[in-house]
DNA sequence: GAATCACCCCAAAGCGCTTTGGATATCGCT
DNA sequence: AGCGATATCCAAAGCGCTTTGGGGTGATTC
C-alpha cells in the first residue's frame, strides 16, 4: 500500500491524505480522522526513503563502532549502549544504522555516510587521545555525539562522560582512608581517553598521599578476564605486593578475583578490590549486596542520554553543543576492607 | 555533489555517468575510466535513498534484537555476532539497521520494516521454543535468516545453528568416559531453543548411560556470573554432590569456578566443568592452554555466514532455504580430569 | 554510395513521498 | 447581491537515482 493507492480509496488527493497524516491544518478534523482509519486499516506507513528523498532527512543516526585489527575486540559494553540508544530513537521515529569498522578505514565509512546521506549524525564510540574523528567530523559537517571525550581536542563538541578522573581518584581515597598503602591499578588501553582520565584520578590520590606512584603497580591491556588475573598474579608475587587494587572492568575484576582466592588470599581481608562497574545487563555485580566495591554508572542510562542529545543538536542545530558528566556512584560491597597489619 | 551536477562537471548525460558507476557494458572504457576518476575526485557516492527509491531495493538488512522487559538482559553474545555481520554486509555494499525491542512489540516492528520498505530482510536473533515470529514472517512476505531454530516449527527456512544437542551430548559422554557419574547441568532459559537442544543432549548421555536424570541436578536461568555461582554453591553442598558440572556459557562458568574454589575444591581434580564457549573477543578462553573444557563454536564466524545466508536468499529467491548446522569443538582444558574415588 | 551494424550516448519517465502555489466552495457582512 | 475571508482540497513539481526506448556516428560491407 502506498500514498496513491491509499489516497484513490478515500477519493482525496495525495497531498490532503499526506497532510492529514503529518498533522497539517489545512485538513478538516472529519477528513483527518477518516484518513487515519484508513491508513491503520490498510496497514500503511510511509516508506522511509521516499519520505527521506522529498524532505532531506534521513531520519537515521549511524553507530560506528570501531573494530581495531590488532585485538579484534568488541567491546563489551556496545550492546547495553545501544540497546539505551535504541530506546531513544524508537521514540523518535528513528533508524539506528551500525557500521562494524577496522580502525583504518574509519575515515571513509564516515565521509561514505556523509555523501550516501545515510544517516542525520552519528555517535562516536570509543574516543582515544586526541581522536583524529572529532576534527573529521567536523570538516565534514556531519552532526554527531561522542560517548566519553578526546583529550586533545579543543572546540566544543557534543560529548556526555563518566567523570572518570573523579571516580578513580575517590576510590583510591578511599582506599587510602582504609589504611592502604599499596595500591595497584589495572587499567584498560591507555591511548583509549578514559584509560588515561582512570589513571590521572588514581595518581592524583597517590600524590596527595604523598606515594609516588610506581610503574610496578600499574598496568594497562584489554580489559578481559585473563589480563587481570594475570596482572593480579604477577603483582601479588612482588617482594612489596599490593594491599589494595583498583581495576576498570567488571570482567577483569572477575580475574582479580581469581588469581587472589588461588593464591590462598581472601578478597576484602588480604587484598581489597574496587572496579569499576558499567551495569551491564549480564554482568551484575552480585545480587542485593555487592560484590565489588565499585564505582558504578549504567552505560545503558548513557546511550539513552546521548542518543537524545544527538537528536537535539541534530533538531536545533543553532544551539551550542550539549555535554554531560556523568558522576558515578562508589558503592561499597564486600571486597574492600581495613589494609592488613605489616608483617 | 549528486549525479546531475557531476554529469554535468563530465559534460554527460546522467544516464552514461549511472551506467559507468553500475558497471554497463554500454560505456566505452575511456569514458567510463574519466567518469570513475571524477568520481573518486568529487568524492561522490550515490544517495542510498535515492539508489532504493529507484530499485525497489532497500539495501539493508534489519537486526531485530528481543530485549526481554522481565530481565532486562541484552544477550552478551550480541555485539560479537554482529561483528561478523556486518563483514558481510559491508563488503556487499548494505547497510545493517538495529531495533532493540521488548518483546510485546516485536510483531509491531516486524511489521512496520515490511510496510515502511526499510529493509530487504531480516535476521531472527534468539529463537524461543515455538517461536511465532518464524509464522509472522513468512505471512509478512519479508525474506529471513533465523541464528538457532525454533523447534515446532515444520515448514523450511532459512537458519544457522551449532549443533547443541551434539555438543552437550558429547560432553557428557566424554564426563562419562572420565568416570562421573553425578553430572550437573547448569543451562540458559529452557524456553530458548538452544538451551532445551543442550538439555535433550545432556539427557540422551544420561540415559544412554543407564544414569537417571536428576532434577536436584539441573537449572535453568539467565546465565550470569552470579548464576553459576549460586547454582554451583548450591549443588555442591547437596548430600550426593555432583563431580561434575556441565555449563551454558562461559560467563558463567566463571562463577561455577568461583563457588569450586571457594569450598576449598580444585577444579579439574575435585569437580570437573565443561562449558560451552561462543568464543568472544572480551572473553577469552585462557591463552594458548585453554582453562575450560569446552565445546567451542565462535559466534562471529556465525554471523558472518548467516548474513551472507540471508543475502544470497534475497537475491536467489526462488532457491529452497539454506541451513547449515555447525558442529562445536571439544576443546580439552584443564577444569576436567577423572572423577574422584569414592569416599 | 547506400545500407547495415556496432558502439556510445541521451531524454524522459518513474520510484513514493512532500510541498508550493493555486482552485473551489462556503460563509459572514455590508 | 457582491465581495473578501476562511476553510478545504488539489495538480504538479521536485528530491536523486535507475532504466526504457531511442538516436547519432563512424566503420564495414556490398
Amino acid at each position: 500500500m502506498n500514498l496513491k493507492e491509499l489516497s484513490q480509496n478515500l477519493g482525496l488527493s495525495q497531498t490532503t491524505v499526506s497532510r492529514a497524516l503529518n498533522g497539517y491544518p489545512e485538513v478538516s478534523p472529519a477528513t483527518r480522522r477518516r484518513v487515519e482509519e484508513a491508513a491503520k486499516a490498510f496497514n500503511y506507513s510511509p516508506s522511509t526513503r521516499a519520505k527521506g528523498l522529498a524532505t532531506g532527512q534521513a531520519l537515521a543516526i549511524g553507530h560506528v563502532i570501531p573494530l581495531s585489527s590488532k585485538h579484534e575486540m568488541v567491546n563489551p559494553i556496545f550492546g547495553d549502549f545501544i540497546a539505551g540508544a535504541g530506546e531513544t530513537y524508537s521514540r523518535h521515529g528513528y533508524e539506528m544504522i551500525l557500521s562494524i569498522v577496522d580502525d583504518a578505514e574509519e575515515r571513509r565509512i564516515y565521509e561514505g555516510l556523509r555523501s550516501r546521506r545515510a544517516v542525520d549524525g552519528v555517535i562516536v564510540h570509543g574516543p582515544r587521545m586526541n581522536d583524529p574523528r572529532i576534527a573529521l567530523l567536523e570538516n565534514l559537517g556531519l552532526p554527531f555525539a561522542v560517548h566519553g571525550r578526546a583529550s586533545g581536542h579543543d572546540r566544543p563538541y557534543t560529548w556526555l562522560d563518566v567523570n572518570n578522573r573523579r571516580a578513580f581518584e575517590r576510590a583510591t581515597d578511599f582506599l587510602f582512608d582504609l589504611g592502604h598503602r599499596r595500591i595497584a591499578l589495572i587499567n584498560g588501553l591507555e591511548l583509549m581517553d578514559f584509560a588515561h582520565r582512570r589513571r590521572d584520578g588514581y595518581t592524583a590520590s597517590l600524590l596527595d598521599h604523598d606515594i609516588p606512584p610506581d610503574p610496578a603497580l600499574m598496568r594497562s591491556g584489554e580489559m578481559t578476564e585473563v589480563f587481570g588475573y594475570h596482572s593480579t598474579r604477577d603483582m601479588l608475587s612482588l617482594r612489596h605486593a599490593p594491599t589494595a587494587i583498583l581495576c576498570s572492568s567488571l570482567i577483569s575484576a572477575l580475574g582479580v578475583r581469581r588469581a587472589i582466592e588461588e593464591r590462598g588470599l581472601v578478597m576484602g581481608r588480604d587484598v581489597s578490590v574496587i572496579t569499576h562497574d558499567d551495569a551491564l545487563s549480564y554482568l551484575q555485580n552480585g545480587g542485593d549486596v555487592p560484590i565489588f566495591t565499585a564505582t558504578r554508572s549504567s552505560v545503558r542510562d548513557a546511550g539513552r542520554a546521548l542518543a537524545q542529545m544527538l537528536l537535539t543538536a541534530i533538531e536545533e542545530p543553532s544551539l551550542a553543543p550539549q555535554t554531560r558528566l556523568l558522576e558515578a556512584e562508589l558503592m561499597v560491597g564486600s571486597s574492600t576492607g581495613p589494609a592488613p597489619k605489616e608483617d
